[in-house]
Formats: structure tokens, C-alpha cells, sequence
DNA sequence: TTTCTTATTCGCACGACTTGCAAATTGGGT
DNA sequence: ACCCAATTTGCAAGTCGTGCGAATAAGAAA
């Protein structure tokens, strides 16, 4: 995604109006690599801006995703979420916290899939799927204690 | 996913129990590769089955998801898909009519995430966009005829 | 700066998908 | 044949996201 002063200058070149609101969520997403969703980019965008509205930002989300600055990701399980990293690179996703990580992966281009000649492939997407050091430990000392903040995702996520 | 008979001996020897509507969900399953919607299955179940209900598909779904007998597939959009394949496959989805066709896939033991040492790799998941023969040709035909089925599924889908 | 046109915001209702719950039913062992 | 636990069902409720219309504000023009 484009700095919030290089996508106040597209949006204005587009017919767009640039409002405090469209601001805040620039710079918010911005850099940010925490994928998050779009209630969680809400919760962060009211604290500076108390009043503004959900559907707002699931508007301003959906018009830069449409502008190609950021992409969905749709991990089973919950809500989508949003990346602004253009770079071409995929997703590790652990299974017990749900976080999920940009990685550079090596090797994509090797890729063939067999038996599907009548397919015009454009574009490829890796997942891979683990778990974190953090939850590593978690798992190793509590066997009691409920850590998973997304429940059940290990059983949504696909291969 | 194992044949509805070895199903229903998993199933007992589980303590579960064999009942008509688990049978039926069975026979639907079993080497489907259509990647249906639990409301598809729901459909095709109802047919042989009037009035079985679409809570009792969903249930049977995720029981089976939970022994293992097939996995989830959640590629952005609309609802969760089923895909009884167990062999290790990936898949293809055409961007413009959403239908997702299992492949196996070249290289994927090649693959290199860098830069997540702290992550403990199980799986990994690839995902080819593409546009399928009979989409294109649709595509080159008439620029006017809406004929996809899966509506804003390519900006939907994510790397 | 005032005006005017049109994009945008906002909140609420609604839609799609999925699960929780409780009552009625049924599988299958004794 | 009986009995108890597992199931099925229908409906309510929950989550995530969008349609819609009225009120508001951005930004060009005068």
C-alpha cells in the first residue's frame, strides 16, 4: 500500500474526496503488519477518532482493495483480514493464536500443478500452517490453561 | 474420506451412532469432488431424504472434519466448502465462476519460508487463481452476459 | 468566502452462513 | 422389549458484511 500522502494524491486524481476518516485508516494501515480485521481496525481507528463508523471502514477497506493497495485474507474460521504488503509474499498462520505472518517463500516458481491444462493460472497462494514459539511454550508448561484466542481454528483452516 | 461402510464401523466403534440421515451424508461424500457447500449437500441430501435438516448436515460435516475424514476448504467469499480428499492435493479455483478442481502439485517439498525460525511448520497449503476453459471462452464471446456465479470472488480471494 | 454539486458518512435493517439450545426421537446394547 | 445416551430438528441467536436513505461534508466554481 501507497504512504497516506502518495493515496491522498490517487484518491484525488480518482474523483475521490479525502476525509478525516479515509486518513486515519491510511495511517493505520499503513506499514501494519498485523492483518487485522476490519472490527479490529475499527476498535483502533475509534480510539482516535471516537464516532466513526464501522461500515465506514469496511467502505475504505473495500475502496483500496479495489484500488489494489492491499489484499484479503481469508484464513478459515473468522473475519477477513486485511494486508497492505504488496510484496509478492505469502502467509504462515499459527494454529493456536491465529496470528499470522508475512513470509518470503523460496521456491514458488518450481510450482506445477498437474492434470489441469484447460486452467490459465494467474496467481498462486502459499499457506503454511504451525505454531508459534510462543504457543510452543504455552503448550509445553500449561496443559490446562486455555490459551487459543481462536478457537477451533486449527480444525477451519484448509490445506 | 474412508467408504460409508468403513465409516460406519468408525463410527460405532467410536460410540457413535449409525442413523439414516449419517448414511446418506456418507454416500454424498464419498469421492465428491465437487466441493460442495454444506446448503448443497443439504439440497442433494434433501432430495433422497425430504426433511432431514440442514443442522444435522452441518453437524454430520464437522463430526466427519474432526475424525479426519475431510477437510475444510475456505477460500474468501461465501461459505465453508467440503473436500473428502485426503491425499495430499492442493487446489485450483477459477476466479470467475468460483469452481475449485483438486491438483496435485510439483515442488511444494521445495518450498522455503524465510525469516520464521520461530515457527514450527505442519502443513502447507497452495492455491492457484486462474480462469477455467469454459470462463474464457465465455470471457471472449460476449463482454456482455453476466455468467458469474461467484460475484466480486476475484477480488475476494486472497494470495 | 459563499455556493453548489456530489461523494461520503453513518446507523439501522437485512442477508448469508453457522451454531446454541431444548424438546422429541431413535439407535443399539442389555 | 426396555432403557439411556446419542441424534435430529426447528428456531433463536450470533457473527460478519452489505444495502439503503438521510444527513453531512469535501472541493470545485463563482
Amino acid at each position: 500500500m501507497q504512504t497516506p500522502t502518495e493515496l491522498a494524491t490517487a484518491y484525488r486524481s480518482q474523483g475521490r474526496k479525502l476525509t478525516p476518516q479515509r486518513q486515519l485508516i491510511f495511517q493505520l494501515m499503513h506499514g501494519n503488519d498485523k492483518h487485522p480485521t476490519a472490527e479490529a481496525l475499527f476498535a483502533e481507528a475509534s480510539a482516535q477518532m471516537p464516532g466513526i463508523s464501522l461500515r465506514t471502514v469496511y467502505q475504505t477497506l473495500n475502496e483500496l482493495a479495489e484500488m489494489g493497495e492491499l489484499q484479503f485474507i481469508d484464513i478459515g474460521g473468522g473475519a477477513t483480514r486485511f494486508d497492505p504488503n504488496l510484496d509478492d509474499h505469502h502467509h504462515v498462520v499459527c494454529v493456536d493464536c491465529g496470528q499470522i505472518r508475512d513470509v518470503h517463500v523460496n521456491g514458488t516458481a518450481a510450482l506445477k500443478p498437474v492434470g489441469i491444462e484447460d486452467f490459465t493460472i494467474n496467481e498462486v497462494g502459499v499457506v503454511f500452517q504451525g505454531v508459534c514459539s510462543t504457543c510452543e511454550k504455552s503448550r509445553a508448561k500449561s496443559h490446562k490453561t486455555a490459551h487459543a484466542k481462536s478457537p477451533a481454528l486449527q480444525a477451519k483452516i484448509s490445506k
